[in-house]
DNA sequence: AATAATAGGTCAATGTGCTTGACCTATTAT
DNA sequence: ATAATAGGTCAAGCACATTGACCTATTATT
């Protein structure tokens, strides 16, 4: 049973919360982090009429542009049914575009249109300008010590 | 900033990404993160038929022991007919009870249970480890960072 | 050539969880 | 007495995902 925080001897001095606090602490910050990291692109994603199931099939695409329908649902791990809908509304709205495959004629390839993927760089412009800030602001020594902090968290999820 | 850059600790790390790069892991990183503490309460719920909302509402009143309903509704920001159905089944199960305040008999006071109380520790205490774990073997140095750049973010979400 | 398997699309029924809206009881305030 | 408040409940509806069945094209198998 691992284990409070050690008590720190050598303390910083800004108010950081020690023992039980900080780990009372910590939950709620990253609510709000994240609150912060989602609110702008589902301004945006709403204006469109667009949710963020929307999104993420813009990211991954974005992301590898040219998967199949069958890849792109095993990666939002969600029914064909459900990955359809916003999928053909991505279509009439010019930000996607499916294309059969020439290796095999059955699977069709999805790409971004430029208006797609001039969305996507929004979206995720967007998120990535508040990263940056708080990066930048923080200094990169705390960038190092979040990162460090954010992989020993992520690795009890099997980040991949 | 509060920069705390002794550099003794920090070392040729592995591959700290670069920039662009940064952003883009940013976020996926924290995506792995966030799952991995809500992983462990998830799974412990559905032992029991429980959902988020049920640990929203223990957590809630575990802070603040003797809301009331109104409190409640307006904290967690839904409907009273959408909170009543998760509050009937914490009754139920005796996770919480509610009792007529004494200085006006309509509002109910909510109040964990003693088996209440130990599921919401349990649960808190089982992201708390991940904290701990993390901060632990990240090092101060690294918690400090990870803080700062966290409220950095919170920043941006009002956060109180 | 005939057949089976695969990638994808679609229709239908269902479920969950939330919403709005109306209406109800107790209780307190005027 | 009457109105306002805290809470509970019934009903309809919406959003979104699910499972299941069935359909077309296309490729692979025999």
């Amino acid at each position: 049973m691992p284990t409070r925080t050690s008590a720190a001897k050598s303390m910083p001095r800004s108010a950081v919360p020690k023992g039980q606090a900080a780990l009372n602490e910590a939950w709620r910050v990253m609510h709000f982090a994240l609150r912060a990291v989602i609110a702008g692109p589902d301004r945006i994603l709403a204006t469109r009429g667009l949710t963020r199931m929307h999104h993420r099939i813009l990211f991954f695409v974005a992301h590898t542009p040219g998967m199949s329908v069958g890849e792109l649902q095993a990666t939002l791990d969600v029914t064909k049914q459900a990955l359809n809908a916003p999928l053909r509304q991505l279509q009439t709205q010019s930000l996607i575009e499916l294309a059969k495959a020439d290796h095999d004629a059955r699977v069709r390839e999805i790409r971004l249109t430029e208006s797609g993927a001039a969305l996507e760089a929004q979206l995720t412009g967007e998120q990535q300008r508040l990263f940056a800030d708080a990066f930048a602001k923080a200094g990169a020594q705390a960038h190092e010590g979040w990162r460090t902090v954010m992989l020993e968290l992520a690795k009890h999820a099997g980040m991949k």
